[in-house]
DNA sequence: CTTTGGGCCGTACTCAGGTACGGTGTCAAG
DNA sequence: CTTGACACCGTACCTGAGTACGGCCCAAAG
């Protein structure tokens, strides 16, 4: 892999990222892809750099980013304008840390779950609602 | 708080729960409220625990769940059917620890990048990339 | 007894995130 | 030089999760 750098089409394109040429499109005019290069005859031409990045979209995708968001933090790439994207940067965090704690809660609670489910029988009152709704 | 154990009607539900009533009655059609009981006159009446089971899924929500799933996680709250649950309960288990991992992952490249723009100047091209990317 | 504040109901609209469709262009092989 | 496989484009459609709308009913307050 990695042959040809700039070279993809957008259907191997969409290949390579594990999406459909549509969604392609669709995030192109989100802005969340660049407007690619046109090799003669507005055929677009795509590299890895951009397989990484909607890679990465769905990727913060599956943790509850929207896209909009995800354009956010995608313009944190360039390293330009620092001091907005610390701002951005630090509120993400939070965000990333209070999903990690809910996160956290529920998977206790899961696993005890499981557990108790494979000892005890009968009536378990499913700790679920208990635990989530502690906060 | 906790006065009237059933006494609640939609409004006041709704209200208790931070949600609109159009939602409560959404999320009955959608059977993730059983159907409550009603006060003669045909009058909805709630109490405590479907509070907590709202907000329930609104913490579930949060973290990427969908209501479907949801209203799966909600089955295993009566511990009958045992045997199911658990199975239900690994899968969203595993579920839950992927998504921790990818939260984690982001997490600290945000920590690092956050770190960073305070020390660095000019070009900090975005680790958030490279860091989703690598599985 | 009429007004008004909920409640009840179905249906319709909204918004995000895609997906699908149909028409046209282009280019490389046959 | 035509044909097939894709690319390009705009527009329309779909699903999930609500939200809003308008009409009807009822009970208590003025």
């Amino acid at each position: 892999m990695t042959n040809h750098p700039h070279s993809l089409t957008v259907g191997a394109f969409a290949a390579a990222a594990g999406v459909n040429v549509e969604t392609i499109r669709f995030y192109q005019r989100r802005g969340l892809l660049p407007q690619p290069r046109r090799s003669y005859g507005s055929i677009r031409r795509y590299g890895e750099s951009d397989v990484a990045r909607v890679k990465f979209v769905k990727s913060a995708q599956r943790l509850g980013f929207s896209l909009e968001e995800i354009a956010g933090l995608l313009t944190l790439e360039d390293g330009t304008h620092c001091a907005e994207a610390r701002v951005v940067a630090e509120q993400k965090l939070a965000d990333v840390r209070a999903k990690l704690d809910d996160l956290r809660r529920i998977e206790s609670v899961l696993a005890r779950l499981v557990d108790r489910c494979g000892a005890s029988r009968g009536t378990i009152t499913c700790p679920l609602i208990a635990a989530l709704h502690a906060r």
